[in-house]
DNA sequence: TTGCTATATGATTATACAATTATATAGTGA
DNA sequence: TCACTATATAATTGTATAATCATATAGCAA
């Protein structure tokens, strides 16, 4: 493994990070949750997707690390197992503000 | 336009943002220009894309507030406009190298 | 066992989008 | 004008993936 092939598998990652928080109902999901953990019927609830749609996201960030699933009974909790997407999401708040403001500047 | 629908738009948003930086093309391109303003024909030589997908690429990112674009003669420079998406970069890496370190751990 | 609840998953469809090829547009110089 | 360079874009193709429906699995209770 060269230095290049690094660079690319890393790169990959990093793509596949913001990828998965490149969606609005999996966004949903992680608003949700900013509160505390929650049963999958919670969050099904809370963000009006389909039970098997919300199962699939969660999957998924909970593979990609973002989520982290407990089994307790027959419920199952997820809770935000990676807490600094919170600061990317400011991040990216706070920018869209500043964007939208100079569009809104441009506009009169 | 009551708060749900804006809570919504903006999510939208949010999510487009992220989703432009879940590609490992654009972010080649993004690194590439950390250096400083390229012209298009840099970029395709840096990245070693294709002129047509560069010129795709350079354009969503253009659109979607990342980067800005100036004409000078026959040549087209690219810079980046929103250095707050390095901070993201940086984030998600510290991130990774922590997981990738736990892993590494429990691998023995 | 049967039946119920909670969650996950297989199969399918529809849509988004990355990549490529060929071509168009714009700027420059002979 | 013609030829050349730099960039953008239309048309196409292939692939990834979000959403849905139906079903499977697991846990619990009667």
């Amino acid at each position: 493994m060269n230095r290049r092939k690094l660079t690319d598998e890393a790169l990959g990652m990093i793509a596949s990070r913001f990828k998965l928080l490149g969606e609005a109902n999996r966004l949903r999901i992680i608003i949700a949750l900013e509160e505390g953990e929650m049963s999958v019927n919670q969050i099904v609830e809370a963000t009006g997707m389909t039970q098997a749609n919300a199962s699939r996201h969660l999957s998924s960030l909970t593979v990609g690390g973002i989520l982290r699933r407990r089994k307790e009974g027959m419920k199952v909790y997820y809770k935000i197992d990676d807490p600094s997407i919170f600061e990317m999401c400011e991040s990216v708040c706070g920018n869209l503000k500043k964007r939208l403001g100079a569009q809104a500047k441009i506009m009169g």
